[in-house]
DNA sequence: TTTATATATTCTATTTTGGTAATATATTAG
DNA sequence: CTAATATATTACCAAAATAGAATATATAAA
């Protein structure tokens, strides 16, 4: 049951449902999420530590970066489902149409400071 | 996205997961649940209410009883999935399998004043 | 080493949520 | 009508969640 509602409270904010969202279209780091969602940064990594730890999204450490993206729904059954729901579901929401469509401009080289 | 945040809200709570799946087995009254669940009656009121805004849960008042049951998924596709779902997840979890073990015994007529 | 930078953590303010007691409402019985 | 009773609503409190500013950490560059 624990797990469970974890993973349902990770999925009933809409910036998190956001951040799945993008990730399910590629691997992004925290500033190019910030970028996408307009929200502080540290607001960013705390929403991600709640996704990693309900297993939704899954990190990797890359120099300077910390790559985030969907994790492949072998932890849980639950989590599975719900992403493989997510895959499709609020594609026709206008907020998550907008953000979608606008993936390509969230780009680190462009948003953080160095290249 | 605002309808499913509402849905994912309503799933994120412990007490009220277990009221669905006591409704998924059949109709049951406020009292009943009250007496499953072990809470106070007007908490059990708002849950479902919680529950009904979200369209998981529907009611029909009969006399002095009000009978709810689990709605049919007809108004929000994100309701009929969790729904499906939840017919079978979180059956082998032990606090859940107790409630449906004993859903015999949440009885109406044993429980409330009259009859 | 020193500087710059991407991310995480801490602290704090605000809002939301889950719970109950007290009360109101609605229906039935007498 | 009045009394009893199942449920809903209101008022309130404590705990949890969301947000951001300030700060700490870790890595890369010079």
């Amino acid at each position: 049951m624990k797990s469970f509602i974890k993973i349902m409270k990770a999925l009933s904010d809409s910036n998190r449902v956001k951040i799945v969202k993008l990730l399910q279209h590629r691997t992004m780091c925290v500033c190019e999420l910030q970028a996408a969602l307009h929200i502080a940064q540290p607001t960013v990594s705390k929403h991600l530590k709640i996704l990693e730890d309900a297993q939704l999204v899954c990190s990797k450490k890359e120099g300077l970066w910390v790559n985030y993206s969907i994790s492949d729904g072998r932890a849980s059954p639950y989590a599975a489902s719900l992403l493989g729901n997510l895959r499709h579901w609020l594609d026709d929401d206008t907020e998550i149409a907008q953000l979608l469509s606008r993936i390509s401009s969230y780009d680190r080289n462009q948003i953080c400071a160095k290249n």
